[in-house]
DNA sequence: GCGCTTCTAGAATATTATTCTAGATTACTC
DNA sequence: GAGTAATCTAGAATAATATTCTAGAAGCGC
C-alpha cells in the first residue's frame, strides 16, 4: 500500500501494489458487467480493462467465479450498510419498515450496475460453488433487522409471523419493482414506486383488522 | 409425427420425427437443469442425454440460449396456463386476488425443476438476446391480468395504483419465498407460506383506510 | 422415381477458461 | 542490508466447450 505506483511507459500498470490490483480487477469488471453483463464478461476482457495480468487474476480470485463472488460480497456490503443505517435507528415501527424498501430502491437506483450484477447472479446458478456463504452471509443481515422488529411485533404495531416470511412481504416488492426498471424499463417512475411500494409493504405488515 | 419411431441396434433413437427429437432435447435439458443446474449444463451432456447429435440441436435451436429460450417459453406457458384458470373466472377480488400467489405458489412446488429454471434465467443475462420476446410474453399475460382487476378497482375494492405497480405488489411477495424455498430452504412449510403470502398480498391491495 | 427441403451426424474449428512455470517483487529475519 | 521465504505477476501452453461446416439421409409433393 505504501508502495510506489510507477507508470510504465507503456501505460500499463505493472506496480500497483496488491490490494490496489485487486481492487482494479474488481474496478474493471463492474465496469464490464454494467457495459456488457455477466454472460458476456470474459477474462479476456477483464486483463484487457484491469491491466492485470491472466496469471494475477487466478492468483487474487481463483477462477472467474471467484471474480464475481469478491464482487457480490463486496456489493452486499455496500448495500446493507445503507439499509443498517435507514433501519436500525428508527424508533417507530412505521419509519423502519417503509425505510428499508425505500433506502433500498434509492440505492438501486444510484448504483445499477451493482444491482443488476447481483440480480444476474441471484438465485445462484453461476455462484453455486459460493452459495453456503451467500446465505450465511444475507442471513446474518435478516437476524438484525428480525431483531430491531422484535419489540414492535410484541407491541402489536407489526403483524406476527413466521420469521421466514417477513423478508419475503418486506422485500419481495422491492426486488420485483427493481428488476423491472433495471432490466429495462428505467423510465418507470422511480421516486412514486418507493412511495407506492413503501405504502404497500406497510399495509401488508399491518395486524389484520378483523 | 406419424412417423415409425424406430429402436436402432445400438439403442440411440434415430428416427424420431423432428417434433419428437425436438421435444426429446427439451425434455433431456430440462433434466439436466433439475440435476445440476444452467451453468452446468453443457451441450455435450445434452448430446448425450437426448440422443440428438449437435447438428440435430443447432438445426433446431440455433445455439445453446436457443434452446433455453425454448424452454423458457414452454415453461411461462404452462404457468401462465395455471394462473389464468385460477384467476379470470374468479367473480370477487378477494378470491382472484389470493388465487394468483396461491396458485403460483402450488405450481413451482409441483414444477420445482421448472421453477428452479425460470429463476436462474431471469432478469435476462443468459437470455439477453431474446429479452424482447420474454418481455412481449410477460406483458401480455400481465395485460390480462389488469383487465380482470379492473370492475373490483373500480368499485374500490382493490387499492387504485399505476399499472406497472400491481405486478410488484402481487407477485413479488411470491417470487421472494419461492427462491428461498427452491434455492435450499424446501424445509420451509410451503402450505403455510401459501396463507401467509396470499394474506399479505390482499392486505397490500386493499384501499388505505385513513 | 425425381427434385427439393428438412433433418442428422460428427469431424473440424473457434472461443474461452484454466493451469503451469519461470521469474519479479515484497516482507521478514538476522 | 544480505539472505531467503512468501507472495505476486506474466503470458505461453493446455483443456474445456460452443459453434460451424460438409456430406449425406430421410421426408415429401409431384
Amino acid at each position: 500500500m505504501s508502495k510506489l505506483v510507477i507508470e510504465q511507459p507503456d501505460g500499463s500498470n505493472r506496480d500497483l501494489a496488491s490490494a490496489e490490483r485487486r481492487s482494479a480487477i474488481l474496478h474493471a469488471t463492474l465496469e464490464l458487467l454494467a457495459a456488457r453483463g455477466l454472460h458476456q464478461t470474459k477474462i479476456a476482457d477483464i486483463v484487457r480493462e484491469s491491466g492485470a495480468s491472466i496469471g494475477s487474476i487466478y492468483h487474487h480470485f481463483g477462477s472467474r467465479e471467484g471474480v464475481f463472488y469478491a464482487l457480490y460480497i463486496e456489493t452486499f456490503e455496500l448495500c446493507f450498510a445503507e439499509l443498517r443505517t435507514a433501519v436500525l435507528p428508527s424508533t417507530t415501527a412505521r419509519e423502519g419498515i417503509r425505510g428499508l424498501a425505500d433506502t433500498y430502491l434509492r440505492w438501486v437506483e444510484q448504483h445499477p450496475a451493482r444491482a443488476t450484477f447481483i440480480y444476474d447472479v441471484s438465485q445462484g446458478d453461476i455462484l453455486r460453488s459460493f452459495l453456503p456463504e451467500i446465505a450465511a452471509f444475507k442471513g446474518a443481515f435478516y437476524t438484525e433487522i428480525f431483531a430491531w422488529m422484535q419489540p414492535f411485533i410484541a407491541a402489536g404495531e407489526i403483524i406476527a409471523l413466521p420469521p421466514w416470511a417477513y423478508d419475503a412481504i418486506m422485500m419481495g416488492p422491492a426486488h420485483e419493482f427493481a428488476r423491472r426498471w433495471l432490466g429495462g424499463q428505467r423510465e418507470l417512475p422511480m421516486a412514486a414506486a418507493r412511495e407506492i411500494i413503501a405504502d404497500s409493504i406497510w399495509r401488508a405488515m399491518q395486524p389484520a383488522t378483523s
